[in-house]
RNA sequence: GCGGCUGUAGCUCAGCAGGUAGAGUGCCAGAUUGUGGCUCUGGUUGUCGCGGGUUCGAGCCCCGUCAGUCGCCCCA
């Protein structure tokens, strides 16, 4: 048996329904806010991720899906959206005709890695990203969207972290200080810890290791190294959510995994997923679109992981889900004869906007009401020979197991709802 | 890339000192002539993940491999 690639998924069809509600609210909530859709290829120049991620950072060393193309160019199929979104907004230059760009996406993407609960190679993310305004306010706009989504979709036991990076100038003062800190402690430190405190110093403050634990907590904060600019940028997030009533937590110790991000970052987490409890964060990347070769554009921006949140819906509404009925009308066909009216009979129907099925395995009388059962349709229509006699067929109300016998001219005036 | 656990009918699972598979569910049909849901009866389904080895004989033991799952790394 040919089966599908490690990591990925096919979308059942009984699971579909929960996928569109999704897409629904998606479209609904972004609307609201005023952001529009950016659709952009699933796959880009291989530089657009190296340039913009982070070279030492483990998506870009060891989980993109690159490859040679035929004209032997190296492309990569996306990890990640923020890149690519800014190269199609530098090339189309659509911040030239408004103030502020409001973007949202969704779809597919692609990182090797070795697949566990809401961790798969190809996942499908939802985001939005505000661009062109260097003030925190903009900030509040995309986590108050994120969570307005996240309320819409029926998630309520979550957990709001933020915390600031600061600008360039205190983030530098702090990663030097906090590199002096763990280098005197080194001895104490994981492996994992030792080769991170050389590449990206800051993310050994998200160890899970104990050890390593016991070190980060005297470590210097963050927070007591912001200059006013960064400080102040940091309270009017934490005031204007205030003022929202969003709950949140400040975490020191939180930093994305990500080079681009400054000042705010922030990350939803829910008890429900395991090891990855992250299910959405984002943050702000004022520094993207120069390194990208496009303008100084400040922008912040997040994403969240589909199937993560499809994994917390399950969880905390097993029964959620109500069976709907497929079909409004079955249509019970007495012999073959007869197919050709079941067959007009039932685009009549559907040209009446109900959804109308016969029966295509030439069955019994029986087997077809046992169809119609099943399907939970309200009504079947039972064509049979004597009924066509006089230009009639008889409708049933499954609910209350009443027949009656009706012209077929008259059909399209029945309510079948 | 590393480690633990798992892999038997469409689905959920049983199978045990190693002797070439079973239950429930589902599906199909029937319980008198053109009528569903409940009930009853009968039927149906498997390269026991794949490959190799040990053995007279393996779903059960060994090795490898693939996949799932949980965790590490990292992230959504």
């Amino acid at each position: 048996m040919i089966q599908n690639i490690r990591g990925t998924k096919d979308i059942l069809p009984d699971q579909i329904g929960q996928w569109h509600s999704l897409e629904r609210i998606f479209n609904e909530v972004t609307t609201l806010y005023g952001y529009k859709e950016l659709r952009t290829p699933i796959f880009e120049k291989t530089e657009v991720f190296s340039r913009s991620i982070g070279d030492n950072t483990d998506i870009v060393n060891k989980e993109m899906y690159t490859f040679i193309d035929k004209g032997g160019e190296s492309v990569t199929l996306r990890p990640e959206m923020t890149a690519a979104l800014v190269r199609s907004v530098i090339q189309n230059s659509l911040t030239q005709e408004v103030s502020a760009l409001r973007l949202w996406y969704f779809g597919p993407f692609f990182r090797y890695e070795r697949p566990q609960k809401g961790r798969l190679r190809q996942f499908h993310q939802f985001g939005a990203e505000c661009i062109r305004s260097p003030y925190p306010e903009s900030d509040v706009e995309i986590i108050l969207l994120a969570n307005q989504l996240i309320r819409k979709a029926g998630i309520s036991d979550y957990q709001l972290n933020i915390n600031t990076l600061g600008n360039d100038s205190s983030r530098t003062l702090y990663k030097d200080e906090l590199t002096k800190y763990l280098t005197s402690n080194k001895e104490q430190l994981s492996e994992d810890s030792k080769f991170r405190l050389e590449t990206n110093p800051l993310r050994v403050l998200d160890s899970k290791s104990e050890n390593d634990k016991l070190v980060i907590e005297s470590a210097p904060s963050i927070l007591d190294f912001l200059d006013d600019e960064s400080r102040n940028h940091f309270d009017v997030v934490k005031s204007m959510l205030d003022d929202a009533k969003v709950p949140y937590k400040i975490d020191p110790k939180l930093v994305r995994g990500l080079d681009y991000y400054c000042h705010t970052v922030f990350e939803f987490k829910s008890g429900a997923l395991g090891a990855q409890d992250a299910f959405g964060g984002g943050g702000r990347y004022d520094g993207l679109f120069s390194q990208l070769g496009g303008k100084l554009t400040p922008a912040v921006g997040f994403a969240m992981g589909v199937e993560r949140l499809l994994l917390i819906i399950e969880n905390s509404a097993p029964e959620q889900v109500i069976k709907q009925s497929d079909c409004d009308v079955f249509i019970v066909c007495m012999n073959e004869n007869l197919l050709k009216d079941a067959f007009k009979i039932s685009e009549m129907l559907r040209s009446n906007g109900y959804s109308t099925f016969c029966d295509l395995h030439r069955r019994s009388m029986k087997a077809q009401m046992r169809e119609t059962n099943k399907l939970n349709a309200k009504h079947c229509i039972i064509i049979g020979e004597d009924e066509i006699k006089r230009n009639a067929v008889t409708i049933k109300n499954m609910i209350t197991s009443k027949q009656v016998e009706i012209k077929i001219d008259l059909l399209h005036t029945i309510s079948f709802s």
